[in-house]
DNA sequence: CCTTTATTGTACTAATTGTATCATTGTAAC
DNA sequence: GTTACAATGATACAATTAGTACAATAAAGG
């Protein structure tokens, strides 16, 4: 089970650009099930080949993919699926499984002896910095 | 009961580098007790073989570790944990480990799609109910 | 004791992977 | 035609992990 095929299909007259293709197709793949979360993609240079194409358009969409955290790409190791697409999921579920994080987050976070003044404030702090880690991206 | 397991659990999901993981893992686990000052780790190899990863990845973070002097490393003879750890080693060591494993839990409840004020007001939440426990039980 | 063997971490290198930057190409607007 | 821009390709790079040989220490056998 180490191999996903992934059979993409390329269509030069749908006026689409080949990053776009792959985007969409993989998305489409990853709804109805053919990939899973936890999945490694090919390379970029192994998709690549497949699809005839440059390696550079594959990591393009690959990118395009990252930032949407559909899936996670890491510079010599690979790129894996990481999103759990939760549309048809309830609110509700999604808002217990918030919930059970957080508590397993405290909890272990006291475990190790802080206080509740220091975990809010780091919950802050980290807050603060990914948000703008990610404005940086957006431009 | 010679034999610490020192269970590290990776996550190809997380992005980072396992040599990063490991890293921040020996250190929770350090600061929590798990594992205490003189305490035997895995050969590399051994720990490399459990989490299926080459053992110069795991000579790495040994590296990194024994580098920040929280472990003792020897050739022919193996790893261990630093006997006295520096105070201000500790304190550090304390701060590092919440932060990462802050981060850890926020880029998770991210990838759930929950946006940064849900997630701040959660963990509101969380501590205050559980600071209501605490008390309850003290009494 | 001394020698040999096994075990452990180290050093160096190679292979694999994604990233960054710029060049080229094609297409549309002017 | 010229220009502008988006898509793709080429090339060089950086990060991570794997492979191989080695050195230091300990353990075993004599």
């Amino acid at each position: 089970m180490e191999e996903k095929k992934l059979t993409l299909n390329l269509d030069i007259r749908s006026g689409l650009p080949i990053y776009t293709q792959i985007v969409n197709q993989i998305q489409s793949q990853l709804v109805n099930g053919n990939i899973k979360p936890g999945d490694q993609l090919p390379t970029v240079r192994a998709l690549a080949q497949e699809l005839r194409v440059n390696f550079n358009t594959v990591a393009r969409a690959y990118r395009i993919l990252d930032k949407e955290r559909i899936i996670s790409t890491q510079q010599g190791r690979g790129t894996y699926i990481t999103e759990i697409p939760p549309p048809e999921v309830s609110e509700r579920l999604r808002h217990e499984s918030l919930e059970a994080l957080t508590q397993r987050f405290i909890n272990e976070a006291f475990r190790l002896g802080f206080s509740e003044k220091v975990i809010s404030q780091m919950v802050r702090d980290s807050l603060k910095s990914m948000k703008e880690a990610i404005i940086n991206d957006n431009e």
